[in-house]
RNA sequence: GCACCCGUAGCUCAACUGGAUAGAGCGUUGCCCUCCGGAGGCAAAGGCUACAGGUUCAACUCCUGUCGGGUGCACCA
């Protein structure tokens, strides 16, 4: 399945131009980028004009005599030059069929995976447990998933871990509440409800209101509770016991919204786990001469005047940056991956880059060795006045589970006020929870992840525009022309020609056969919403298509052809859509 | 005080990492249903890309400064 990547073909044409005549081929090869309009071709190369410059030449002379070398007749139309020296490049139509007709039977749409798989470990989602979960841990939970699947399928190796936050501060809020306010009946019947209940009722106990789980010294209760964790993190027995009653209940609420998102990690290995190594790693950063003490604690000083990353407090504690780093050291030697992929909030930026330094000068990565680590930053969740969603700001909004109900709802509504012809209510309740779960997810996902997300119900629940649902819907449609023309996926004809006769049907080929290079782009750029605009582009090149083209009543020459471009949009859309983390509906 | 991120149409966002006339959706104004699913399509209006310089054949993109917004900076994670 060679030669599949439109862009890489036109790449390697060039660089054989290229190659023993300009300088540098490479970087000028890799000026070839899609069209910047349809109608200067399907894409163009823009090397011309800067090697003009380094070859003494005028651009445009520069571009006639690279096409003078370059081999292009087997697959291109005449190239053409424009304007100071642009060399606009348009595929044979010919040349589109055929490999559409490979596509077509191929079982990855002609997509290959890639020539050198790297190993990728992606910690993701990391929530506190015990804590309910929110708004703000959607993004890392989704786009990470969303990463995870596009990386696998590109054939990369990839290993999902969750870190959970399983060893903080509250369950000395939990234990505390255990001692003082426990519901013992409702323990046993509902362990999930009565811990969660307890979280909350600890918490309106406290002095102030913020969103952090301590800070505010003098506080009775407060006190207690950081006397219940100091106590559990000393290994005191019964702490431990309760704490090892807690978590089952607490793991129990997390998957089941991990179920309802259809999200599965590989690992999950929380902060707890890495408590007996913590020790250890201090006294070999001490030892190493990385770290040193200073004011009763033990940071390492990354900057001269700058504070320190503390990894033991003065009361002898170890800091969330130790555990980071027994983590990255343990993932090290369990799994040699050549990449870390931390997909957190962008506000641990200076964390994340004072921990990639200490892990260099602890000699676990550097440019020879060690694997590459990446904090995959986004944005945060803001409400509609534009500031940040705080979990006390409550409103329907905060409670993830609240809100993933609520998209449901509202995708009841729609599938309520759909008038489809073949409507099948049984399929009702399977129906809004993709569309719900997908409309949460695609919203997120379409926006470039490292800007503020601006959360709104209106917006996630469109159902124009791009949109899950639009998807959802395009997708639905290419499946009942396949029905009404009497074919599945079996019996479909894959090995009938392919004809590229009206220009809308020529513009949804281009657009197909654009997928695999698309996906490299977000791989690359670890950005999801490079492929929600994909999947936009093609949704919309098909409805072109779809209004333009008849496909059931099209002359018998074109009927197999036109079916097996709306079996490959289909598959095209399924495929986009479910890196995406999000179903398809057959019917809808 | 220091550091990082961000200022693009009325609103929410793109712009494939330096390319041609900065694009979508919503909202506004017009068209298109005897037609495979109108959750659609076509068109119009809307911009000094915060501002001022600089680099370049070419700047939303890179550099410097100014203004405005956000976030983070020794014992929370």
């Amino acid at each position: 399945m060679l030669g599949m990547n439109l862009l890489e073909v036109l790449r390697g044409r060039f660089y054989q131009a290229l190659e023993n005549w300009a300088p540098d081929p490479a970087t000028a090869a890799a000026l070839v980028k899609p069209a910047t309009d349809s109608k200067f071709g399907d894409y163009q190369a823009n090397a011309a004009m800067s090697l003009g410059k380094a070859m003494g030449k005028p651009p445009r002379q520069v571009a006639e005599e690279l096409l003078a070398r370059l081999k292009w007749d087997d697959i291109l139309e005449k190239p053409e030059i424009a304007g100071p020296g642009f060399i606009n490049l348009k595929f044979k139509t010919e040349y589109l069929e055929g490999l559409l007709s490979q596509a077509a039977v191929d079982s990855r749409i002609g997509i290959s995976p890639v020539a050198k798989p790297g190993r990728y470990v992606i910690d993701f989602s990391g929530p506190n447990v015990a804590k309910p979960m929110h708004v703000g841990h959607l993004r890392s939970t989704i786009l990470g998933e969303s990463l995870a699947r596009l990386l696998r399928f590109l054939g990369h190796d990839v290993i999902t871990d969750n870190h959970l936050g399983d060893w903080g501060t509250q369950f000395g809020i939990l234990i505390h509440g255990y001692r003082t306010k426990l519901d013992a009946e409702n323990l046993k019947k509902n362990p999930v409800a009565e811990l969660a209940r307890l979280y909350v009722e600890v918490r309106k106990d406290f002095k102030t209101a913020g969103d952090e789980d301590e800070g505010t010294p003098g506080d009775p209760v407060q006190d207690a509770c950081r006397l219940e964790t100091a106590k559990l993190h000393r290994g005191d027995a019964e702490n431990i016991a309760l704490w090892q009653k807690f978590m089952p209940a607490c793991l129990e609420e997390i998957e089941a919204i991990y179920n309802r998102l259809d999200v599965h990690f590989d690992h999950v290995l929380g902060e707890s786990f890495y408590q007996p190594m913590l020790g250890g790693v201090v006294e070999d950063l001490l030892a190493r001469g990385i770290a040193r003490e200073s004011q009763g604690a033990v940071g390492v000083f990354l900057t001269e005047e700058g504070p320190p990353s503390l990894i033991r407090k003065s009361d002898g504690a170890f800091t969330y940056t130790t555990t980071d780093l027994a983590t990255i050291d343990y993932r090290i030697r369990e799994f040699q991956p050549t990449d870390i992929l931390y997909v957190v909030d962008s506000r641990q930026a200076l964390h994340f880059q004072n921990l990639f330094e200490t892990a260099r000068r602890w000699g676990r990565t550097g440019t020879d060795h060690g694997p590459r680590l990446v904090h995959v930053a986004f944005g945060s969740v803001l409400g509609s006045d534009r500031k940040p969603i705080k979990t006390r700001d409550g409103k329907a909004v905060a409670n993830l589970d609240q809100l993933l109900d609520e998209s449901v709802r509202l995708a009841g509504e729609i599938f309520d006020a759909n008038k489809a012809e073949d409507a099948d209510p049984s399929s009702r309740s399977s129906v809004t929870e993709a569309v719900g779960m997908g409309a949460v997810k695609y919203a997120d996902l379409s926006q470039n992840r490292t800007t503020d997300y601006v959360f709104s119900w209106e917006k996630m629940m469109a159902m124009e525009g791009n949109t899950a649902t639009y998807m959802q819907y395009a997708y639905a449609r290419c499946q009942s022309i396949l029905k009404k023309a009497d074919v599945t996926p079996e019996t479909i004809n894959t090995k009938a020609s392919i004809h590229l006769r009206a220009q809308e049907e020529r513009a949804l080929a281009m657009q197909l056969l654009r997928m695999e290079e698309i996906l490299l782009v977000a791989a690359s750029d670890l950005r999801p919403n490079v492929i929600t605009g994909y999947l936009w582009d093609l949704a919309k090149a098909y409805s072109v298509f779809f209004q333009n083209c008849p496909v059931l009543k099209a002359p018998s020459e074109l009927l197999p052809s036109r079916l097996l471009l709306c079996y490959l949009v289909a598959r095209s859309l399924r495929l986009g859509l479910n890196l995406l983390g999000i179903r398809v509906i057959e019917r809808m």
